[in-house]
DNA sequence: GACTTCTTGTCTATGTTTTGTATAAGTATT
DNA sequence: AATACTTATACAAAACATAGACAAGAAGTC
């Protein structure tokens, strides 16, 4: 288990190191480790612990009457002042600005997620769905709080539930964006096509590129994660799709298996359409270059200029 | 039992500390307890009674006459004075559509998910969830589509790529309904957790359940498919969930797989959490039974009369 | 109607407690 | 050598306590 010291502690709960020294004095508000030679050193818990007591002393709490509960009733109690009576202070926090400032909803999420305040989350993105556009949203809140929160889990500073709620809710507005693009009637000459391949089931990749291509104006077909070759490239020649936009994700398949993958997708797609490769999984180029052209889409703004310079 | 500084009584009761005092001054309305250094400390019960005190009075009572009277008394004067107004059924809410057919609906959607008109699966989507409530759009929509698509695929009468593409979507606009769900603060007594097991990747049996228990207004917790149950476990006690429904599949874990995550769960829930669990994946009945009380869900019809029985 | 009187929320004045932050001097880390 | 951490002490702003004052409105009385 990672130790964090106290500068850390200070910048991730949002108190000064000062005012954490202060609380562990005067109200032994929590008694972290000591390195050999004193310093104090903080586990995620106590971290979640020095958050939440932050919390609560900011919407009226004292520190000397909340210091000494124990975890479970600080959470129990965050939870009954943040849903049922007192909306009011946190509401107030959010709505400050009304045009979204993307770093503040960035934070309020990564806040809203450590406590499970779905209702928050969903808030906070619905806000930055209607103030930017999709692909300003991908970019800017999306893709930087999936991988911040991909981070996060992997340090053990969150836990894997709130990221999977997280995930799901995320997944709809994206999709809520993605099915209004549906509606703008104007047809394009190009139309694009979107999946992963079978056994991949990681679908963050294209919907955020789908995303992206909403801001385009070009049609598209999301056909969603897990899609054999065969069904792929029947729905490609059904929909006559120009261009093949493929997900993968780095250990979601074999090299081997990829690379079959795309060599029976080379072989049952027409010639003039092209295949765009994401992600970061391994196949063999060489044998897939054989048999036909494919572009590799480095990053999302990769793929933006990529759609930019149709 | 944790207590309140005044500030906080304040807050949560809508008075000025100015006003709290006087009237602990001047009528006695209250006696807090005090701290060592004679500062007021209030417990949830006296808040309540300040609320309910204060409410009273914003209707047009005069403090010195009720300030005196026990809780009991203020709570069943409040009941008389406000239950005049509305009670709000949800049966009002219901019956507002007689303008999709359902069958209608039904129909233009299998047409278009043959011809992958992803434009128009979406329209038909959206215009069905904007005339029927949750609940009717999941059973005589969702449901139904759901099914006769898996029997079609089965048949060969539609392809993979179709069956997909109209899941992503259909998975999109259930997710919309959901996140607005999470849109209605009000705050019902019993919260609902919605998981799949790890391993279990077959969203749409929560999804419904989701959709149905909006209908309901109860407050919910979506937290997605492919959930350990340690992460369950801890998303229920961070989110004092009340029933936590885990949608199986069958096939999808081994029956050993099953039971074994069941009693995991069983061993970390706590004890007053109810689980309720549907879908045909098979598991051994009775060492779950053994550990801990369950309900099984029959079918959606079965989870609706559950939940209106609650 | 005009005049008290009572009620009641708010404000002021003054002293105490709580609490965040600053300073100082020594030690550890980089 | 510069930066960061430690403890201990100091200080100032905010919060709280009590006591009393004030004003607007309600109610009672002449």
């Amino acid at each position: 288990m990672h130790l964090f010291t106290i500068q850390m502690a200070a910048q991730l709960s949002g108190l000064s190191t000062h005012t954490i020294r202060a609380w562990e004095k005067r109200y032994n508000a929590l008694t972290p480790n000591r390195s050999d030679t004193g310093r104090r050193l903080y586990t995620t818990e106590e971290i979640d612990r020095l958050s939440l007591l932050a919390q609560l002393t900011h919407i009226g709490n004292s520190i000397g009457q909340i210091a000494n509960l124990p975890d479970q009733e600080l959470k129990s109690m965050f939870n009954k002042l943040t849903n049922a009576g007192e909306k009011r202070t946190i509401q107030k926090k959010i709505d400050v600005n009304n045009f979204t400032d993307p770093k503040s909803t960035y934070q309020n999420l990564l806040m809203a997620i450590k406590n499970y305040k779905l209702d928050i989350i969903s808030y906070e993105l619905n806000k930055a769905k209607l103030n930017l556009p999709p692909k300003r949203f991908a970019l800017e809140i999306a893709a930087p709080l999936l991988t911040e929160v991909g981070v996060m889990v992997a340090r053990g500073q969150m836990s894997i539930s709130q990221e999977h709620a997280f995930s799901s809710l995320l997944k709809f507005h994206i999709g809520h964006l993605l099915f209004k693009g549906y509606e703008n009637k104007n047809k394009s000459q190009t139309k694009i096509a979107f999946a992963t391949p079978e056994g991949d089931l990681h679908e963050f990749g294209i919907l955020l590129s789908a995303l992206i291509c909403c801001q385009y104006e070009h049609e598209f077909y999301y056909l969603g994660p897990n899609l054999p070759a065969k069904a792929l490239a029947e729905a490609v020649a059904a929909t006559e799709a120009d261009i093949v936009i493929l997900g993968t994700m780095k250990g979601a398949t074999e090299k081997e298996g990829l690379t079959n993958y795309l060599l029976s997708l080379a072989r049952d797609l027409k010639p003039n359409v092209s295949l765009w490769i994401g992600g970061e999984a391994q196949f063999d180029t060489k044998a897939v270059k054989n048999m036909r052209n494919y572009q590799m889409i480095k990053s999302l703004s990769d793929l933006d200029t990529m759609l930019e310079n149709l």
